[in-house]
DNA sequence: TCGTGTATGTGCACCATACACTTAGCCCGC
DNA sequence: GCGGGCTAAGTGTATGGTGCACATACACGA
């Protein structure tokens, strides 16, 4: 409870998240990993670290969902730089189906929850 | 894709997600692990094995957000019967606010998705 | 007595995640 | 020129939830 402290979440995203965080972001433009890094942050990952990130594009990598090329930074060191592949796309497309299941789960539980809230204030 | 054989979800709901469900079914009543089982699939677990939802219900049980009785049944085996506590109460309104944070990324995640679907469309 | 349904559990391997740590290039100030 | 800070990309390892298989036991009907 209270939950101080960072906020982290008591139950967390859910499982694979990132996968589809970094599909959409790629799916907006060809981007690196540490510019992502920043970025999943605003779809609800909080300050992911960067190794959960860097082990996740080479997975997808490995897939075929993604594919990389190093190229260097005038500001810099030189950055590997992802693209979104067609299956990469299929993908972005099927996991956000996906996540629309979840979303819909999640809505009946807390139809579900507020109804359990109001029924106990009533019968207070 | 087309992910035949079974229909699991590309990404799976959110960790943890099945203590808050247990926590929701033993706030509407009283219940036990068997009952439970079968209840949980409507929350979005579906068919969720026997074994992860006594441990669950186990490990509430030590942290004490619920408390167990065996009780006879004139039916079958004895079950073991939980009832949730106050500090379990408590933590279902937590868990609760979690999910509808969780929910409220998942929608922001959504309607990124769907800006960029429009995009392409329009830019084909 | 053998199978089926109810009911509760254990064993184990896998994999995502968390957290810490390392390497390396570039630039700026002292 | 040298140290420190920022950018950038990793690796190592422990933990913990999950999936899947398996074990146990009671009740009841064929």
């Amino acid at each position: 409870m209270s939950d101080e402290s960072g906020g982290e979440f008591p139950v967390g995203m859910p499982r694979n998240y990132l996968r589809p965080c970094l599909l959409l972001l790629l799916a907006e433009g060809t981007s690196h990993g540490y510019e992502l890094l920043e970025q999943v942050a605003a779809l609800g990952l909080g300050r992911s670290d960067p190794g959960r990130v860097y082990r996740c594009l080479r997975a997808m990598d490995e897939d075929g969902l993604v594919h990389s090329v190093w190229t260097p930074s005038a500001t810099g060191p030189a950055r590997r730089t992802y693209a979104l592949t067609d299956e990469g796309r299929d993908w972005l497309d099927a996991l956000a189906g996906s996540l629309a299941e979840v979303s819909r789960a999640l809505g009946g539980y807390q139809r579900r929850y507020k109804r359990l809230v109001k029924q106990d204030e009533t019968a207070r």
